[in-house]
DNA sequence: CGACTTCTTGACCTCCGGTTCTCGAAGTGG
DNA sequence: CCACTTCGAGAACCGGAGGTCAAGAAGTCG
């Protein structure tokens, strides 16, 4: 079954990007149709074609997000000492550079995860895969003595609240020498 | 200088508690003028001629918000062992009653703080009352013995960080009994 | 080459948001 | 009692939001 008819002029993967920083910047309701039309380079009539609605160009990004995070979370499952890792985990999006914006996943979750029963999915996925991927390398550092064995889905769950609390502080207060300080904190209460 | 004219038939302050309810369950962009005149009451008019626009509306809930967090604050300079209270304030915003709105603070945070200036200083300077409250408790304890004395900013500020991240993962999430044992993982790493 | 399919462009539609206006009702101070 | 002020109720305004339509351009397949 070749598709047939006049192809697309952009790329539906550079544009998912695009729909993920502008969303992630600027929040979802915020960001009108215009916004994504201008940050895309794609018409309007071509976004909805393409991918649906408003609603489904979130879900896109989210998608995209996760994509980018998974990157992250297998780069952790590698990293031969665990706790440098995870210190690079909990601080690099305190970077002033992101910091502004937070996490896409915490700003949706806020924003529309409880009005949207698929958007609440996507993000309940997506904490999931998070929470997951941090428990796998605790208890690798728990089985190589590298950490004292602990609960680590507990410990987990605990180093996801201080990541996203400390995303959403820092957007509120500038002060990232202290949350790196409460990083430091965080990480000296595993051993 | 004497008030004239008709007087007002509803009470300013329980219009403020109203606001403050709708913008908590619902988010900023997601309530409109007409949820807030059911809500309170009050006509669109008289909300509009006593306290401005739908921004000022929102530093009035804000502000009655700071009210409450600050009855739990003075609460928490009170009480005598410090940590269960302590406990007590990082668990009792993940009630499922409560979890479902998160924190009107954080919410804000995300959700406008980076769209307007006003706004932004009012969520600052609450979470600065909000860090300075649990500093002063934790030194408390410092003093006391209650807790081996460390630098009880960077504590007050982790802990500021797993009470917001994890009003964030409960909303997206729900699994309260992790978050739980979390709470009791930071605190136990106090001591 | 020609029938068909899909994309692009840009105007268009509809609705709902925040905000303002009008006007009669209800009080107040002198 | 009267001039003045504020309030309450609701209609009206206006811009911008998400979403659709119509028609032409650019391809593909037989």
């Amino acid at each position: 079954m070749a598709r047939t008819g006049r192809p697309r002029e952009f790329d539906e993967s550079v544009a998912a990007r695009e729909l993920t920083r502008v969303f992630w910047e600027k929040g979802y309701h915020t960001t009108s149709i215009q916004d994504l039309v201008d940050a895309t380079g794609v018409q309007r009539n071509s976004l909805y074609g393409v991918f649906g609605n408003k609603k489904a160009l979130l879900l896109v990004a989210l998608a995209q997000y996760r994509a980018q995070v998974t990157e992250v979370l297998e780069r952790l499952q590698r990293e031969a000492p665990v706790l440098p890792a995870l210190r690079h985990f909990l601080t690099f999006p305190l970077d002033p550079s992101r910091a502004l914006n937070g996490c896409l996943l915490g700003n949706t979750t806020v924003e529309v995860s409880g009005q949207d029963e698929d958007i609440h999915a996507a993000v309940r996925d997506n904490f999931a895969a998070l929470e997951r991927a941090l428990r796998l390398a605790l208890e690798r550092a728990h089985r190589s003595g590298e950490l004292p064995p602990r609960d680590a889905a507990t410990q987990a769950r605990m180093l996801m609240a201080v990541q996203q609390g400390l995303q959403v502080i820092s957007r509120a207060t500038d002060d990232p020498t202290r949350s790196a300080a409460a990083v430091d904190a965080v990480l000296d209460s595993l051993r």
